[in-house]
Formats: C-alpha cells, structure tokens, sequence
DNA sequence: TACCGCTTGTGAACGCATGCACAAAGTCGA
DNA sequence: TCGACTTTGTGCATGCGTTCACAAGCGGTA
C-alpha cells in the first residue's frame, strides 16, 4: 500500500524487511470500504438505530456481507456473535482506525470552479475535514472569501500551510501548474495530497497521492457502453479491431 | 496471438456460457491504465513525437513498463520489436477500444457547485465528451445557460436524454435525490452513470455505475497519515487499539 | 442449568493482477 | 546477406483480494 505505486526499482532481494509490517496491514481496498461502512453507520446512529448485522450493514454498503465481515475483522473484533454489531461501537473504531479523530486540516489549491466546488464543501460530508486554506495565483481572487476562507497568494502555501499545520493537500489547479504546486506542498510537510489534475505526480515516498481524474472515469465508462454495444450488436467482442474479417472463429 | 488468450484452464467442467466472453476482455484495472496512456500519447502527439517505446511511455504514466506491454497487448499487437510503437497508431487503437469514436452525450444532474465545474469541464479533458445536457429542481437556474448549456427542469430528464442520445449520466445533486435521479436516468435509457453523491445507488445489471467520492478519498488519506505517525511514534501498528495486550500473537 | 438458534470471525481455496525473464521479431550497419 | 542489437509480446510464478463454508461463541428459552 503505502510504498509501492509503480517504482519500477528492480529489487531482486526476495524478503522486504516491510513484510512484517505489512502482515498486520489493513489492505487499500479494505481501507475505502471502512469509509464507506461508516458512512452508512453514521446514517444509522443518525435515525436512532443501535445494533446492526452484517447482513443489514453490507445491503446498506452495497457489498457481500462475507466481505464486510472480513474487513472489520481488520480492525479486532467488536462484534457479539448472535447479536451483530453495536453502531456506535463500530462508529468510534472505524473512525479511530481511518484517523478521523485528529482533525485533519485540509488546503486547496487552485480556485477555479472545481476549487470553489471543494472548498463550499464545507468540512466535507463525513465530517473531520476543515478547510483551513485556499490558494490560488489569481490577483483578483486574492482575499475575497470563499465559502468563509479567504483566498490567499500560491506563494505562501509554505507558510500557511506549516502555521496552520495543513495535513492534505488538494490539488485543483490546471494541468501544467500541478506538479510545481505539488512540490511546494511537499517542502510545506504536507503528506498526502489529492490530486484532481489529470497530472502523474512525482513524489518523494514518504508522500502519498490519490488522484481523481473524470476523464478517465468517463473513458471508463465509454469502454463499457462500447462493449455492450457490441455484444448486443452481435458482434463477436473483438478487440483487435479487424471487424468481422479478422479471424475470430469463435464456435 | 489475438486468437487465443485465456485459455490456460482445463476445460474438464463444462464452463459457464459467460467465460467465452471473459476470455477476450480486458482487466477493468487495465482499461483504467490504457485512458491514462492515452492522455500520456496524446501530450506527446501534440509535441510531435511519433514514436515511443513501453520504457518511455510506462514512465510517463507512472506504471511499470511490463505491465503498460501487458496492457497493450490485450489489445491487439501494434509494437515494431526492436523500435516501439507509432504513437497515432497507438492513439487510434486505445480510442476505438475506449469507445471515444463514438461521441459520448453527456448529462449533468444538479447543478450546484460541483455541477457547475463539471458543466464547465467543457468537453472533458481528454475530449470526445461533450456535455449536452443539464438539469437541476431549482426554479431559478432553469433556462440559464451554465457553460453554454441551458439548464432544464429535472422533470424533463427522460424526453430530453432520449432526445439527445445521452450515454452517460452525471448525478452531483445532494444525496437525497441520487437515488431518484438514476431512476429516472436509468428509465431514459442511460445505461452508464457517473455518480459524485455519497450514496450506494441501486440500479438494473445492464447499467454500469463508477462512484466518485470525496469523503471516502479524503478519509483513506487519512487513514494513512494516521498510520504514518504512529510508525513514526514507534507504535508498533496496532490495529484493535488495546495497545500491547490485546489479542492475537500471530506470529 | 442446558439446549437451541443465530451471527460473528476466520482458515482455506480460488481467481485476478502484477512483475519477471526470455524468446521472438524486427532494425541497422557492415 | 548476415549478424548484432534493441524492444516487443507473453508464459509463468507470485501475491493480494474475494468468496466460501463452518466452527466458535453468545443470547434467549425452557
């Protein structure tokens, strides 16, 4: 998880010390869903309910109950077998475990319209995530507030962010400012960063980046509206592009 | 080589009818990689370049150089050995696999900040995106063009998207309405959603979702920063918070 | 107290994805 | 034309993640 995206180092020495480590790691994949178990469990501490199955909490998250019972087995055990699950319980470890209980203080760079969209977000759906800075390198944006920050000059990203101890950075800026404003963020001792620019980050590795990029979500999805197309077109899927002709003999 | 791919399985069980069509897909995370290549290639193009090699091309994604030839592969065989690969060629292929060929009609639901920055994308980075469509309840904002699109009422969804042949809806309304939303997008015929709102949506199997949440990047973020500074308080990582005595001595 | 039924927690099998290493296949220079 | 060099395409092994299936454990009930 954390020290492996691409780093195409040719470390033919079979055993990583890291193994050890890594043995009581919780896996990536795992990690997103307990964010999304959560979610679904604030809704429910929300509407008054206090226990829970797996079965009900997996329907809830839209995954597998098998699986959902695997992941929180991740984190210990905080089930009652029979019973299921106490909400509240569940709420404080997850949340423990994702670091929600220090409060995160969170940084956008880039006030364009996505930038305006992240920072009215407001300490984000989830809560525990305040917006404490906004930078941009427009003069005319400098200083007027935006969803109750003040915009401040990309210059001073250091300082700021060190002042106000900034621990995520998000990067909203155009494409080709997004490595530098990365870079300045990273010597500012932010460590994670998320990254909105259709951009392939350099980091050092102590960093860690997520990225989020629409236009290959939506490339995602047209691949998929083509497929179908074509399985209902009849068309043998043909991924070589030699249309009917092309081989393709499939009995 | 196009002809045969996943056959390495002994066929004593009769096989289910799906496996002929899963021999010749492509790994969903391989067609996330190939939009990135794409994006990679296509800077290049415009800079000129007319050919690259899979050390070139992998770097410049940021992804091993076997695994961006593995990728390649699964669509067909279009390297020169001993030269690389003509970047037009490449371009061509990855759009026509990707379904870019066919211009993708999109429809943006919920217009409020994060709509608007979507509507505004224009186009989408990476092209072959236009946006065609937007819609909001707000009485205020019907009519109003946003990015040069007017937008409609939400009511209007189902004539307007089977009008305009949208392929790919967009929710970024509240929560609350998601679920509503792509119903109604589902029944215009929209058989891909791209969904911003934190909801688990429940749709037909012939619709295709990818879910863009903030909240649950954010919250793996954290989870990382968290587990960062207990290694570096030289904790060692203890996932069931009962410190040193809780449980399990796996070894 | 002892039994019964329900739900958790997890060992083990399976399948997909990654990375390695090398043969195949092409170019270039002599 | 031939040989040396370069880079692709891919079989294979490895590891991670998902799924299955069931024993362990707990509350309720007689």
């Amino acid at each position: 998880m954390a020290a492996q995206r691409g780093e195409g180092e040719t470390t033919t020495t079979p055993a990583e010390p890291a193994d050890r480590e890594r043995a009581r790691a919780i896996p990536e994949a795992a990690v997103a869903r307990l964010a999304v178990y959560l979610r679904a469990l604030s809704g429910m501490a929300d509407q008054g309910v206090t226990a829970v199955s797996s079965e009900e909490l997996s329907q809830a998250a839209g995954v597998n109950a098998a699986k959902l019972r695997k992941d929180l087995s991740y984190i210990g055990s905080y089930g009652t077998r029979g019973v299921g699950y106490d909400v509240e319980v569940l709420v404080s470890h997850i949340e423990r475990i994702l670091g929600l209980t220090r409060n995160h203080s969170v940084a956008v760079v880039g006030i364009g319209n996505l930038g305006h969209a992240l920072a009215n977000y407001g300490g984000f759906p989830g809560r525990g995530f305040p917006v404490t800075a906004l930078f941009d390198v427009d003069a005319d944006l400098i200083g007027i507030p935006v969803g109750g920050i003040p915009v401040n000059h990309i210059d001073e990203i250091t300082a700021i962010c060190l002042e106000r101890e900034v621990s995520i950075g998000v990067i909203a800026t155009p494409p080709p400012a997004a490595q530098s404003v990365c870079d300045r963020l990273v010597s500012a001792g932010v460590q994670c960063i998320l990254n909105f620019a259709p951009v392939v980050l350099q980091v050092p590795d102590n960093v860690e980046v997520r990225k989020v990029d629409l236009a290959v979500e939506m490339q995602i999805l047209s691949f998929h509206v083509a497929r179908r197309a074509d399985e209902a077109a009849g068309v043998s899927v043909d991924n070589n592009g030699l249309g009917v002709d092309g081989m393709v003999s499939r009995p």
